[in-house]
DNA sequence: GGGTAGTATTTGGTCAGACCAATGAAGGAG
DNA sequence: CTCCTTCATTGGTCTGACCAAATACTACCC
């Protein structure tokens, strides 16, 4: 079935690996340009539009970008790693942010309502010191300057409780679904920052969550996650009104285009 | 400031996120085999070297590969990213089969739950084949005739209510459990097989599930297939209690055997 | 009649050359 | 000297062609 599978590789993935060799071994630094597209597809002994391919792939990595008329560069903040693919997926189909939501919003709240019944003391002190510490950094409200810490304390309060539920699949799939909305998440809470009473109302939903856990109240657990994923649904609508819609016009243009002929 | 960093999308990126598009709204399901490059261009109304451009850049994401004179396809393993580091962990520790149990029983009943309030009456016909499909096997009863074909009319009927719940998370998750539960459920209703009252209950709890559904009555598919999920899950334990001895003789046999070489 | 080898068609892979559009630096006007 | 125009540079896109692998089809042979 996948015997022959290795057989012939691509000429684009041999020329995107040949580039990426090159950035790796230091030829190529962060930051560097590229030498133009027909100098560098000669040099190369190969047609401009397989050139081209490579280079696109890299693009959708992350490792190269370019500007119509400016030329190719090495992508100067190399250490901000890979883009995984359901990562940039979310940012781009805005219908996935809300599946994705709509999955948390059920997956949190019975981890929450099941954290109520099974926590242990150790998992309810263990809850009880991520409250604090969000709390603690929430208190200082809509600052840059500890920013970064709030996003990680929050997920890690919602972590923490996921894995009081005891049961390995709500704690696994809490964990990975975090690691792919984390820059998602980032950008709500940025747009959070300077709305005061929506900053105000997110303190109460914590402590609401965290109540209902530590009471062993399960259905009051179970509705507070679902208020809270609510509360976020609704600001990430408010947000994607203000964003601009994304220019698949121009696809249609041209699809409409097409159907003239 | 930041508002002309956008600037243009590139032609190939556009076309990109419209095949993700497609992809993600069921239009292409994995496996599914895209159009030919050239007819695929002339329908969206760009040349094939922008398309090619747009192919390459998601077979370097993973969600496409192509052969030359075959054809491309899409993955069929989409939801890898999430079930790769837990996926053989679970054959390696059947004590987490009951998790993984717990979870179904709430990604499932939640789905059709959703799928009463969402599913469209394509979405509706299509449940109804696959029970008609599950109701016509299951006719014949416990039989090994049939067997692998019921195991896998059973698994359609409950992939397709969660695909009609309209969000691509419940979707991919659902199969991809199946994928690694397939073998767990095929031992499962073998052991039901001999049962004649169990395997009665099983179809009384299938018929209430397409009931439910049907009647878009979401709390009442909510509770159905959470019965049902409580029944596999009691069947279960009583069939682990018999195969627990039973497997644990062959590996102190294997054991004794390693140790005598 | 059925299976098989050989051919034809389909389809991805690659190439060549051209034109367009954004960029940015050189040169001219004030 | 500053600002604007101009134009070569360079990425972005298109057309059309040919090659090679996979597949579909045909005709031949048993």
């Amino acid at each position: 079935m996948s015997a022959a599978r290795i057989a012939v590789q691509r000429l684009s993935d041999t020329i995107a690996h040949e580039l990426e060799r090159r950035i790796l071994d230091g030829a190529l630094k962060p930051g560097d340009r590229l030498q133009p597209e027909r100098e560098l597809a000669a040099e190369l002994g190969v047609s401009r539009p397989s050139l081209r391919e490579a280079i696109q792939k890299l693009v959708s990595k992350g490792l190269l970008h370019s500007r119509q008329g400016g030329g190719t560069y090495v992508t100067d903040r190399l250490e901000a790693g890979f883009t995984d693919p359901w990562g940039d997926m979310l940012q781009k189909h805005p219908n996935l942010q809300a599946d994705l939501l709509e999955f948390r919003a059920m997956l949190e709240s019975e981890a929450a309502a099941l954290a109520a019944k099974r926590a242990t003391d150790a998992d309810l002190e263990r809850i009880g010191e991520a409250y604090a510490r969000v709390e603690a950094l929430f208190a200082e409200g809509p600052s840059a300057r500890v920013f970064e810490e709030q996003v990680k304390a929050d997920l890690a309060f919602h972590q923490t409780i996921a894995e009081a539920a005891h049961n390995v699949m709500f704690g696994h799939l809490t964990a990975s679904l975090f690691r792919v909305t984390h820059e998602h998440i980032d950008l709500n809470l940025r747009h959070l920052r300077r709305l005061e009473e929506d900053w105000l109302r997110l303190r109460d939903q914590h402590a609401a969550i965290w109540e209902a856990v530590r009471s062993r109240d399960a259905d009051a657990a179970r509705v507070a996650v679902r208020r809270h994923i609510a509360f976020v649904e609704e600001s990430m609508q408010a947000r994607a009104q203000h964003e601009a819609r994304e220019s698949r016009t121009q696809l249609i243009r041209r699809m409409e285009k097409a159907e003239s002929h």
